[in-house]
DNA sequence: GTATTGACGCTTA
DNA sequence: GTAAGCGCCAATA
């Protein structure tokens, strides 16, 4: 690679040193379609397991819609956010069955099987 | 430089 | 078995 810069972050054109959130996005984006990823499971591949809460702000900081999926990542339970942007947390669900992940039906919660879904870098 | 916040995750009461 | 709180990491005010 290119030599290391002191201040990379000075220019925007850093490549070097991304944000957080936009290290968050590279992988977001690489969750194959079926499949969801967990907000630890973001971190963990980042390299910060316990910045599982970063990871969903990041997310929900900068949504750019259509080019990140933000519908495919969901809690370690499998449960999806509280207060999704996209329309609602039905519209979420119906996103990822399109995409053939399953979902648990648990009365009133519904999750994502992960046993079968979650993805693996 | 300090304090607060934040789509979580885990431990303890 | 259920509920609540604390802690981690990073960014922002």
């Amino acid at each position: 690679m290119s030599s290391i810069h002191t201040d990379a972050r000075d220019t925007d054109e850093s490549f070097f040193l991304k944000p957080f959130n936009e290290r968050v996005y590279d992988i977001v984006k690489r969750i194959p379609r079926g499949k969801v990823a967990t907000y630890g499971q973001i971190a963990a591949l980042i390299g910060s397991p316990r910045a599982s809460r970063f990871v969903g702000f990041a997310l929900h900081a900068n949504p750019e819609q259509g080019v990140i999926p933000c519908h495919r990542v969901v809690f370690k339970s499998g449960a999806l956010a509280p207060g999704f942007a996209f329309g609602g947390p039905d519209r979420q669900r119906k996103l990822l069955e399109d995409e053939g992940v399953r979902f648990i039906d648990s009365g009133e919660q519904v999750v994502v099987d992960l046993s079968q879904c979650r993805w693996k870098a």
